[in-house]
DNA sequence: ATGCCTTACGTTATACGTAATTATT
DNA sequence: AATAATTACGTATAACGTAAGGCAT
């Protein structure tokens, strides 16, 4: 049987250009590359080697077989990469969602349930979900609507009502609900990856959107200062204890919705699992 | 490093569904095999099995590399195929020809000057083998027009008389020359391949031809009857001694022809020693 | 109880290095 | 003389087989 070091051998005397220097560099004596090349020579059935006692050069058919060991050796350098690869692809679940507060739950909850898995996690639009899950890029997706498609599993997950969370001595902090436009100019700490909310954020361009991209930061912000910040029904149980703020309800209509939990056929008990 | 013998236990392993059942069919013990499958997937850094104390079964990164191991080892046993062909066709001076005689006069000639060679030739139109001495499936060609393509060397090689040998008590055997239609309907020994003279050949569709594919068999036929059959001056060498037989040139316009001989510029010296 | 995988240990076989040989530049 | 390949021989390492152990069906 060949084996691949004597592939490696072979490359490295057409590199090299002579058997010793070739030796040297693997670290090997020339006498046991040579043994080694005549044994690689007799299990192909052909000559590698114009030998002329002193001198051995790589002959036509030594040059198309090194051509292809190079090719045969990349093929095994792939492999591993290949399947270390594969192999954290399936330790992974990746999510896809137009929203982030449900996206954060629907990974915490994974979390849980599946302690030895990898959950990645990204914000898209609806068609670009959708897209994704029957392309295996996403295991699930969270989507506005409920999504009816042949190979597609869906199931209504939750509803978010946003809120601004404003700090007790705001004038607006009394109301049962408020419209985002009534803030005027204020500043308020947003996010930057808002999905859904976006257009609520598109619709009032007069405040002054203090846009975070980092979830710490922007928890640390809410702590160490009284400006207003978005919040909302589901995001209740993370800033609960910390936040000296009073939410009140948006009552903008893009303030309000309901999220679909979809899955590939495949994958139903998945699903079920998780409503 | 990876070696191939390891890749080939993975397949058997997957084949056989268990290590010790793929141990028997290697002729190797169990523990051996358990080891090379461990260092296997120490140096690809990834689990191929699911390990249960008393059974190991391939999971689905596992199989995904018996996959690609099937492919590493069908390529490299390809190699040992394609090297042997590649060798073989290095050793080997193919030669198309449009006429016969000349064709082994070539090949003679190639036999004696390259005694490590192998001379094949084919016959072949005059286009077909001019495509094929460019494409490489030729290493010289015989035709019997000059010709003239960038790339491509020709030089007049030589010129054949067609004769009929008759028998010496035949009425037409002393004659300067004949026509081939002056035998009327008798019987004559012919040649399968036939070359630039099918076409006296097929001029004359009265004569009754005995058409021959063995060269060895029609010399034997012509030394055991007294049939009229086709030679040349190119031939004479061949049959002087053997052949009880007049032999008449054909006055046909079809019955002469000049060869030229057409290489490769990258052989100008191969053909600048045969002309 | 049997089948299967793993670990431990002593042994063998294969491939290595050193040294000697030959040939070429 | 120097460089490079091959052959011969003793050695060492790496992989093997046997034996023992443990878990599951």
């Amino acid at each position: 049987m060949i084996e691949l070091v004597q592939l490696q051998q072979l490359i490295a005397v057409s590199e090299h250009g002579t058997i010793s220097t070739a030796a040297d560099s693997l670290h090997l004596s020339q006498p046991a590359l040579t043994r080694s090349l005549q044994r690689l020579e007799k299990e192909l059935g052909v000559a590698l080697f114009d030998r002329k006692r002193n001198r051995a050069v790589l002959n036509r058919v030594g040059e198309m077989a090194v051509a292809r060991a190079k090719g045969i050796l990349d093929s095994v350098d792939e492999l591993a990469v290949e399947l270390r690869a594969y192999e954290a692809r399936l330790s992974t679940i990746v999510i896809g969602s137009c929203g982030p507060a449900c996206m954060w739950d629907l990974a915490a909850e994974l979390g849980e349930r599946y302690p030895e898995k990898t959950i990645a996690s990204e914000l898209g639009e609806n068609d670009a979900l959708i897209k994704g899950l029957e392309r295996g890029r996403y295991r699930l997706i969270l989507t506005e609507r409920p999504v009816e498609k042949p190979g597609i599993l869906c199931r209504k997950y939750n509803e978010e009502q946003l809120c601004v969370a404003l700090p007790p001595e705001h004038p607006l902090s009394g109301r049962a609900s408020i419209r985002l436009a009534e803030l005027g100019e204020e500043s308020i700490l947003s996010y930057k990856d808002f999905g859904v909310w976006q257009r609520l954020v598109d619709k009032n361009p007069k405040l002054h959107y203090l846009v975070q991209s980092d979830r710490g930061v922007l928890a640390e912000l809410v702590r160490a200062s009284s400006l207003p910040c978005f919040s909302s029904n589901l995001t209740v149980f993370r800033f609960r204890t910390a936040v000296n703020r009073v939410r009140v309800p948006l009552a903008d209509e893009e303030a309000f919705a309901t999220f679909y939990l979809c899955a590939r056929e495949t994958d139903r008990t998945l699903l079920q699992q998780l409503c």
